[in-house]
DNA sequence: TACATGGTTAGACGGTTGTCGAACTGACGC
DNA sequence: GCGTCAGTTCGACAACCGTCTAACCATGTA
């Protein structure tokens, strides 16, 4: 993984929440692997943030890789993007490495 | 992890320097693992930025937990914190459990 | 003791970021 | 078609961040 794309994931997860929201877009998907996607409107009840912060946060994670968005009908579903959290955790595991 | 934790270091790794100065302090420790620290004064040299700003970076990750520094006489030494890196890993291995 | 070298601190400054409200677009149900 | 609900886009604004220079402190050496 190049040093400017593993900066722009580390600044995507470097706002409170936003990482909070990428953790809860997670957990959705762990609690429901039948379906692992994530409704928004759900989760933008639990933050105290507008709509357009929300909106502004989840493009930041798309544009970072870290998660994928798809219009259903009405609604936004997001995905974890579960390649690059493997990458990541493979370059932290590297340096771990004696 | 407590969350404001994680955010204190993914802020300390999302600037684009700062990330480089940490990987090069990991990269010398590798390198040289009989005395796995490192002396500030060479890397100092390796970036366009000015001692004030590597200060005021290095201060950055220490207080995020990712290296410890300690002044051995004239010079600044410093060591990546492996427990955090481990926790990080750990943090990210629970999300890509299905 | 004086000087050179490594690092810190303080203050300044322009750029970036997080957030909002308001106006807009698109899909659904009546 | 019209209202409603989910999300986006725009423009604004305060707060924060990265960087610098200049002045300082500390250590080793001549």
């Amino acid at each position: 993984m190049n040093p400017k794309k593993l900066t722009k994931i580390m600044k995507a997860l470097s706002n409170e929440n936003r990482l909070a929201l990428y953790l809860e877009i997670a957990k959705r998907e762990q609690a429901n692997y039948e379906a692992p996607e994530c409704n928004i409107a759900y989760i933008v009840q639990m933050f105290d943030l507008s709509k357009a912060t929300i909106s502004h946060h989840l493009k930041e994670l798309s544009t970072a890789d870290l998660i994928t968005t798809e219009k259903r009908g009405k609604f936004l579903v997001a995905t974890i993007n579960k390649e690059t959290l493997a990458e990541v955790k493979d370059v932290l595991g590297e340096l771990l490495e004696v």
